[in-house]
DNA sequence: ATGAAAGCGCTAACAG
DNA sequence: CTGTTAGCGCTTTCAT
């Protein structure tokens, strides 16, 4: 089925199918009408590739994400998916598990399928990539990195706002030793983070002895054994955050083996907010930072520049805040409580999830 | 930069050019080599579109799933993506989350870019939306559904290896008191879990009371109802099997509400071994069957069907086992047992997950 | 308001 | 072994 089949039962010539399609000005209601019936009628549907071959434009955007695996990804990828449907453009997505043969295929796959946009959201740094793309007809949204060139958009984290409600949500509960399980220093947003915790704890004058500063790597194999780590110290800790939720579940489940309860004994919180959280048990408090805003907040830079050929060289970074999450993993420190049951109200629905604001100090704008 | 442009560069015909491309037979390899070298230098990648149109051939298969947020989703898309990557083609995802608007668009989307195969992997029946592509040029794979027409590909299930595990585990548990949580009918997945539960458990001759079956939804709010149901009865359970993991995670944190230790006090087996699974407290005993291997043969079957055009009507059902997972949400009836620490060699690593083979009845095959 | 025709970049059949 | 050429189905310009 073709336009040139439709126009001859139609009776017309292709152009005026293309205009039905289309819905082109100038064109007969009655006439288009007809048109539309045969379509109907012959179950016609446009070739994308004829299209996309002779209008230069693919309405393809590209997704480029580290791994499918991670707990945030489909967040990401349904809210590309959801963007995609409203705005007419398919997503092609790549997942480019640090293997350079997937990622040299993926770079192939993106440019022959000629994508309009493309969105690498990575946590890592991602300048070599960005520039295999150079000279190519389309933009590129990338997350927190410096711009290598034009034609880039960043979409940046602010990592800060959360991590001081963090801070102080703990100092509140009478924490003063809080540790920081940190990430692989090649994760940019693991160093973002840790930077952002050592500003906020000096913004309230707390101190980070050397010794409650440990690295793992993101995994909860890792968060045991931090854990382990912290937990032999002379004068432990009493909170700890992660730096990431994976690494909190892991400190629990070391925490528990060592007869240590969470939160009555260590006050625990996470980073992310990923599917895990709500359900570790008790119910992970984190940091987190909308994968929704974020991909949002890509796609939507894409399609601008997309659409407007003009703001070429713009960079326009949207920044997405990040927020404390508060559930069931934290207490007042070195008082017995004991857990309190659920509201009534709530007693039959998932855990709620309250965004606390809590006051920062005046001088911190 | 265009086949022609190549040719130019080269000094040869477009033929030529293409012939390197297509690493056709019967070239020079000193001027392929010449070819290559300005098709490397140029940075020329091919246009798929133009291959596409005319060839006839999009390379494209596509992949409808109920949602992106259920918990084996990654798994399945991982799986075509790698398989894609594998065979050279290309995957249109489209969640088609019960949403009519958005199943015209993702049907519409699957036409207009002609997949040549199409896997429709969703838990209820698809009759309709599998009758929407009659008379198109491509194939599709479904999961356990009869065939409406040829072209179509089944992939099946046998949950009745897995539920003959579970039952058989708890039974070698000293547990005779077993409760069913089951999904709701409108599933094609639950109704099969909930006969192979009754078939299971009559093999081993025992009763199931009409109490102890419980409908709830796959949600983990209806877990929780579900168990403060079986937890008033009566003569309660010593053990339920769950018709997915949310529910019995639900069950688990209702058993911790209501002072109930798991497993001490009740035995817990779940469904689907989807990601939480693992990281719940205790780690869930579960069902599983592999979506890898579902998202294989789902592929396979169709990239089989592509490829050879000649098995027009060969129905082709591949079987997928389930499986038991054995974790530590099962244990001895009655018994008070202390959880017991890990091994050492894994203390470090994340909760190893045991099949189990355990005896069958000769009998039962 | 409608139609005719050129051509997007590639494939494939044919000619040399 | 290499080159020429006719489209694939659509968009777009120009003519009517």
């Amino acid at each position: 089925m073709t336009l040139r089949e439709i126009a001859k039962r139609a009776n017309v010539s292709i152009a005026t199918v293309w205009r039905t399609i289309n819905s082109a000005p100038n064109l007969d209601p009655s006439l288009a009408r007809r048109v539309r019936k045969v379509i109907e009628q012959a179950g016609y549907y446009p070739n994308t590739h004829a299209r996309a071959l002779r209008s230069g434009r693919s309405r393809i955007f590209g997704l480029m994400v580290s791994e499918t695996v991670e707990p945030f990804f489909p967040e990401i990828l349904q809210t590309f998916e959801n963007l995609g449907f409203e705005h007419n453009y398919e997503i092609l997505l790549s997942s480019i598990a640090r293997d350079p043969r997937r990622i040299e295929v993926a770079v192939r796959r993106m440019i022959e399928r000629r994508v309009e946009g493309l969105a690498i959201l990575s946590f890592e740094k991602e300048t070599a990539l960005v520039d295999v793309f150079r000279g190519r007809n389309l933009r590129i949204a990338v997350l927190d990195q410096e711009p290598p060139g034009s034609l880039l958009k960043t979409v940046s984290i602010d990592y800060k706002h959360g991590v001081r409600e963090a801070v102080q949500h703990l100092a509140a509960l009478g924490h003063a030793r809080i540790a920081l399980i940190t990430g692989p220093a090649r994760f940019k947003t693991a160093v973002a983070r840790t930077t952002a915790f050592q500003e906020c704890m000096k913004e309230i004058d707390l101190e980070i002895p050397p010794q409650l500063l440990v690295e793992a790597d993101h995994t909860l194999q890792a968060g045991m054994k931090a854990l382990s780590v912290l937990a032999a110290l002379p004068d432990r800790p009493s909170a700890v955050l992660c730096s990431n939720d994976m690494t909190a579940i892991g400190v629990m489940r070391r925490a528990f083996e060592l007869g240590l309860n969470v939160p009555r004994d260590l006050s625990v919180i996470g980073f992310d907010d990923n599917h895990l959280a709500q359900f570790a048990t008790p119910p992970l408090t984190t940091v987190q930072m909308s994968y929704v805003e974020i991909a949002d907040a890509a796609f939507k830079a894409l399609l601008k520049s997309v659409e407007d050929r003009s703001d070429e060289s713009s960079r326009e970074v949207s920044a997405i805040q990040s927020n404390l999450v508060l559930r069931r993993s934290t207490t007042l420190t070195g008082r017995r409580v004991a857990i309190a049951p659920l509201p009534q109200g709530l007693r039959d629905r998932s855990v709620p999830t309250i965004k606390v604001s809590l006051k920062i100090p005046q001088e911190i704008s």
